[in-house]
DNA sequence: AACTATCGGATAGTTGTGCTGTCCATACCG
DNA sequence: CGGTATGGACAGCACAACTATCCGATAGTT
């Protein structure tokens, strides 16, 4: 298969693979001749997960290029690829750390210790809470710091389904793969069906007149 | 107040201040002369919650200058600001619509009618959720589009939660913002929580040999 | 009243990201 | 054998979000 091929297979123009060849994120094609490369199947595959993570996953090519090195590297165990996975999602200024003690970084951690978790300090979820929690009380509305205690019990919902689905997959070798998509495409699917569920659940609470 | 006071008040430079006068973020202060103008209070809170929009919630400017608009509308119910808010975290391609009936749609509705919603049909929520389910399908893990059991029930968890936060709210007038910010940055607080309940039910269930 | 720092407003410039366009020597295809 | 496509390098572009510079006016100190 040539580039042109590989392009039409996919939808993606010439000049932007060509740009994922250079950033690395696509691997080159098998060189049949000083200018000559072949493209297989597995091309194909990879370029339709590059622009599902950038274009459904919202990540930077930089970022897409890191969590797809994690898929490749068979030799990192399944938690690493969960949190390389994990740190891509959450690679903007929402999870710079936030520097001491806050209001926002004590309560993530009562509400971690009254839910029963067991999470690393490290955890990019910690800062990125802090740091909405803060911004809450900082914009003037404290009383949304107390919208807790719904969302971490969705939260774990949630989690349970995502590794219920990851343990089902019978090919060990797809697994890390299944888990950079389920992570990275997971967060916009929440927040998608949470936009229907606040529409359904408020239309309950404020019935509006039919026009 | 000056804008210098309002910049070190806020921590944000006076170029960008100006930049977001510039854009009809920020109100303009009153002049008290030809090029002599006075901020208030209502400028720093202001000029707080158009950071916390974009660095926080991470809207485009031009995005949150519509959710401010929105806001500041008074005339507008609450379901409409609701509306705008969903459009405004919904401002990605992500939402593009798809063209067409997909797999992605067909299950987005079933589903819809499993959980008894009642959603109008150009929420933005089910061209990205279609889009998601999709995706998965193109990428090759058919298996993460079952994920959804666990997701939805979550989901309206998450709207329960919104709504009753929205409805404990005794300033009237301050309803909007609440919904607005809650809608914007609670889908980073939804995502933050995964990561965590992520790592907590990964090591249940892969427990990982401490180092 | 003079002087200096600061102001608002306008305009131009900068940085970063994600492509896109052009070029060229080579290679395949009819 | 001639036209089209290819790989690779490099320059260019569009957009977003600032950032810097300049200007004449003004506010506050002296």
């Amino acid at each position: 298969m040539r580039i042109s091929e590989l392009s039409s297979a996919t939808g993606v123009t010439v000049p932007s693979i060509k740009y994922y060849l250079r950033e690395g994120l696509l691997p080159q094609g098998e060189l049949t001749s000083a200018n000559q490369a072949s493209y297989a199947d597995s091309h194909v595959q990879r370029l339709k997960l590059i622009r599902a993570l950038i274009d459904v996953g919202g990540l930077a090519v930089a970022t897409a290029k890191d969590v797809l090195g994690a898929i490749d590297d068979t030799s990192l165990p399944l938690t690493c690829v969960f949190g390389i996975a994990q740190r891509a999602v959450s690679d903007t200024s929402l999870y710079e750390p936030v520097e001491g003690e806050t209001d926002g970084t004590r309560q993530v951690r009562e509400t971690i210790d009254r839910m029963g978790w067991h999470v690393s300090s490290d955890n990019p979820g910690i800062q990125g809470a802090a740091r909405v929690i803060d911004t809450y009380t900082r914009v003037g509305h404290p009383e949304l710091a107390q919208i807790w205690e719904g969302y971490a019990e969705a939260a774990e919902l949630i989690a349970r389904a995502d590794l219920a689905t990851v343990a089902r997959n019978e090919r060990l070798e797809a697994m890390a793969e299944t888990v950079v998509v389920g992570t990275v495409l997971g967060d916009a699917l929440v927040s998608s069906l949470r936009r229907m569920a606040q529409e359904h659940i408020s239309n309950l609470q404020f019935p509006a007149p039919k026009e």
